[in-house]
DNA sequence: CTATAACATGATAATGAATTGCAAATTCAT
DNA sequence: ATGAATTTGCAATTCATTATCATGTTATAG
């Protein structure tokens, strides 16, 4: 972690940008925050520690990180984008569209497949994204509760 | 296509609404038009025939016809929403991250996998998206080419 | 260590897509 | 044709995101 940032700060120095404090606290309570954050909830969350945050930072910083490579921007089409660090090995998602939660798997088969669809469209693929919508075990119907969000 | 409007307008008039003039030329054009269609796209495309058509409309009216199940709302990630018919055979999406060109494709596979992942995670599918990300034929590199939109 | 130029910040204004309120127009059953 | 209900186009509003800008920080040269 203590790694991560100095990793994140050369870069950020190499393309001639210089350090904060604020930045790197968001940096930080990005990548301990529970994944698919909200730059809402992400800036709630930094505030906890540091009053003082503006939203247009942690607005800039996930923007300047996905820039560099370090996070992903997500969607799932209610509005707001979501962010996740991009470090961990790919994945895709799954969304419950009753209680909003998102769950993650992984399934090697789907980048074969993409491999193969491609080629046979004279496509040269980057990233994909897979997103199955649905409902989780608890809201599933006939299962009682409604979740909520 | 007269069947078809005929049919949409009598789902409409099941859930108490009523038929009107402007909503029946959008509906003809979305259906006409390619699809990945942005808003802005079908009023103007909507407008060369009938002036005064305006885009509030349009949005109701797309929006309308996606909750009755005969359009579909897509989101690339460029910040606005484009919609297709639904009634065609699923297909998934591969997106020109230099040109923005969108074309499908159909794999019937990715069902299975749906099913299987869906399972293993006590989750129940409505429905999936797969898109594709990369350069197309035309804006792939080394082809002199940079696309343009 | 201090000066200085470049960059970052936070508050606020601006942007732009999507939604909504509303008066006037249209639809439809009677 | 009448009247209740729905739809329309316009304008105004909402809301997430981005731009602006004066001020605060940071890196670097001297």
């Amino acid at each position: 972690m203590e790694t991560l940032l100095q990793r994140i700060n050369s870069e950020i120095a190499a393309i001639g940008g210089k350090r904060s404090k604020s930045r790197a606290r968001v940096i930080e309570v990005f990548f301990r925050t529970g994944t698919h954050v909200t730059v809402e909830e992400l800036t709630h969350a930094v505030r906890k520690r540091n009053r003082s945050v503006g939203s247009a930072t942690v607005y800039r910083t996930v923007k300047l990180l996905a820039r560099l490579g370090y996070a992903k921007e997500l969607d799932f089409g209610d509005g707001l984008k979501r962010y996740e660090s991009n470090l961990v090995a790919h994945h895709d998602h799954l969304v419950c569209q009753e209680c909003g939660v998102v769950s993650e798997f992984k399934e090697p088969r789907i980048e074969t497949l993409q491999e193969q669809v491609a080629k046979e469209h004279g496509f040269l693929p980057t990233m994909h994204r897979l997103d199955i919508y649905g409902y989780c075990r608890q809201c599933a119907p006939g299962n009682g509760r409604t979740g909520g969000r």
